[in-house]
DNA sequence: ATTCCGCTTTGACAAGAGTCAAGCTTCGAT
DNA sequence: ATCGAAGCTTGACTCTTGTCAAAGCGGAAT
């Protein structure tokens, strides 16, 4: 096997016509000459090792990024050292939408695990975006998502009670897992309790408690960061009511 | 005069090219020809009465408002009756957004007194972008800036206690009157109480107090939905520290 | 001008979540 | 394998905010 060759495999295999995720993230609904177009203006997956800043706050503005593989936090830091988880990001989902507004990042990317991503440049899709209007379309409901998204959390933050926000936060997770083919009621955790707790406008001490309550009630099983969900549909009574019973993507 | 030049006039007085919100709202920075284009497309002032629903969570989507003059509220509403209030919107602000991401409106938009507004047919705007890049450009950042205001929302329901969350609110309100040229410490409340509470995640008696205590302490004056701020810079004080100074939008 | 309804204010009390602290477990580094 | 640091759990207590209730006020409609 020549380089040329190992270099068009690689190549191959990173594009997003062979991407298994295509279905659920940018490319959308393409045909095959327009992913070809997508793939040329998509640059390569980068690694991020657990810990490390995908982008910053304040950092100009140039790409967005698709998680390939791996698990993010995003957040916003105050200047006294508070923080503010605003999303936790898996496979197929975007980060770093936000900096368009002002082209600067409004919030840091962190790898919660090991992980790759695919960058998007902005400039690049959005003029390939005149080109291919299925995927200019496919764009605007992606950020109009994330606009959806970011209203049932400040529901949830705004309306909610810590058992709610709790059984609200794991029913998501298990269902964004289950999209991707993964277990639904068995799963590992990748953030801390904190990490949690900031999210959900709640203390870690809180949702320590609180999933040692649904524990002993026999809805869920907590091993450390290992969850299953025992009776999901318990949870789910929890936050009937609340909303149309998806909070948070 | 003649009923024809009426008529033109009336459209005249209509237009984006002619509004004097043309630097807040969506035309901005297009040029004389790439206006009339536009203009072509965003249907005419429509009245809503105080009161009234713009358009209700659950009916198709098909077009979004930009708020030509009055003020709205957009809220979200839970099967059991609980509302969250996810923004108040001021003259050349848009609603709508979170229609685009499935066909169907996700939030009721009401007016909070006698408005008008212009309708944004989504794929009209959107094929538009396409021979427009500027408007493509502008309309993407008006989406971005919407998801960095609710990224800052979730801030204040997620970290702040209830004095920072209402000073954060009246310093918001000010400077977003101050922009369109009204008095920045000198205003009238359009939404009760209970809305300001629903949107910061608050008891309508909880905002009370808080205002009274707010004006025990000589930071502002307080005469029912007349609103002076006396102190800003000690509201400011209070939320230093919490965020880079502007939560919500 | 009057009446009534809805909004607001204020108080007393309750409850949910935060704070502080101690001890434990686990995982990673050496 | 051992050690140490970080994360997690749990308890006791505090404090902020919510709940319930009553009274005052203003504005809109008649």
């Amino acid at each position: 096997m020549t380089d040329q060759t190992t270099i068009q495999l690689h190549a191959l295999k990173l594009s997003c016509s062979n991407c298994s995720l295509r279905e659920l993230c940018l490319p959308v609904g393409l045909n095959r000459e327009e992913m070809t177009q997508l793939d040329a203006v998509i640059r390569q997956s980068r690694r991020i090792k657990r810990g490390e800043y995908l982008f910053r706050s304040g950092e100009g503005f140039k790409s967005m990024f698709a998680v390939r593989t791996g698990f993010f936090k995003t957040c916003v830091s105050s200047q006294d050292g508070r923080e503010q988880v605003t999303g936790f990001l898996m496979s197929g989902e975007l980060m770093g939408l936000d900096g368009i507004s002002s082209n600067i990042h409004g919030c840091d990317a962190i790898a919660l695990e090991d992980s790759e991503v695919c960058e998007l440049p902005f400039g690049r899709i959005e003029s390939l975006g005149r080109d291919i209007p299925s995927l200019q379309h496919h764009f605007f409901r992606l950020m109009s998502r994330e606009i959806v998204r970011d209203q049932n959390v400040m529901l949830l933050l705004g309306n909610m009670k810590a058992e709610e926000r709790l059984a609200a936060f794991l029913l998501n997770l298990s269902q964004r897992l289950a999209i991707r083919g993964f277990a639904a009621n068995d799963f590992i955790l990748r953030m801390s309790r904190e990490e949690i707790g900031s999210f959900l406008g709640l203390k870690l001490e809180t949702v320590s408690r609180t999933l040692s309550k649904f524990q002993q009630q026999g809805w869920i099983r907590v091993d450390h960061k290992h969850i299953q969900l025992v009776k999901p549909e318990e949870l789910k009574a929890l936050i009937s009511g609340c909303v149309h019973s998806n909070a948070a993507e």
